[in-house]
DNA sequence: TCTTTGATTATAATTGTTACAATAAGTATA
DNA sequence: TATACTTATTGTAACAATTATAATCAAAGA
């Protein structure tokens, strides 16, 4: 699964002239493989081991690649830092207001919602985000225990 | 409208032990009456005139004072800096890609969409948001005509 | 009036991100 | 292979939004 999607997404890279360097193919394969949606910090520390010498600048300047390939969708939550999200399917995020986990939600897109906004503010509508607030299983269960 | 709800809110502030300064009561007036959901920078601009003195973190102080009272949502989207947005009713917001504009969207609430997630993924859901992005009408217009 | 608490101010510090210049690595052409 | 040319990386400086801190000020209670 994970390698499709990382051999996909070189191909994509590699189509629009965009050269496959191992650092690129290194923030690319963390950001697949990884549940967490990883902020541009996370990615730094995780391959620092990799790649002592890379720069905290490379991965900003490779996040911007990515995102203007299409290849990973930028998330603004209200902490203070981005993540980054490897774009598959369509699916929704559920965050835990306690330990700020994000997981996926699938679900059909909400095309007729799309729609409705259209036609009432006369937007062209291009794409919709949604975002599911709580607390996850862990932390209710351990906040009750805790009591 | 704006008086009434200007009204309850401070109400709500003196309920919670909460000082009602003539700044607090001017960044709330003013986040009720804006129709633009202001930045904090936008709200220390349009103050200054009136408050020389009054210091950014006033401000931010205040905000943060507002939003744990519930009468005032924290919007972070892609820029760099948050917007807020006074909670009055069920709505959603709809962002013009190219002039960033905000406008309100009102639609139910998507409830049989949070229960679905919370019996997906265990989660205790709070609330959810949503975001719809396109192109506003004015800039659409703008867009053909330059062409 | 005195004390205490809370709010504001001014400024310093922090943090995430971007800009920039220099160096390095690939690629293409002769 | 040598040469120029393009692109990527690095290190660091700059920036902008936000938060923390300490000092001053204002209000409320005893």
């Amino acid at each position: 699964m994970t390698e499709v999607h990382l051999r996909d997404a070189l191909d994509t890279l590699k189509s629009t002239g965009v050269r496959i360097t191992p650092q690129r193919h290194a923030i690319l394969e963390f950001i697949i493989q990884s549940m967490s949606h990883p902020t541009a910090d996370d990615i730094y520390k995780a391959l620092e081991s990799k790649f002592p010498s890379m720069s905290v600048a490379t991965v900003y300047n490779n996040l911007r690649v990515f995102r203007e390939a299409g290849l990973v969708k930028e998330l603004t939550y209200g902490d203070s830092s981005s993540r980054f999200d490897f774009v598959t399917n369509d699916h929704y995020h559920m965050i835990c207001d306690t330990c700020g986990k994000i997981v996926d939600f699938h679900y059909p897109g909400l095309d007729e919602v799309e729609h409705l906004a259209s036609h009432l503010t006369g937007f062209e509508v291009s794409y919709h985000r949604m975002e599911i607030y709580g607390v996850c299983p862990t932390c209710k269960e351990h906040a009750t225990k805790v009591q």
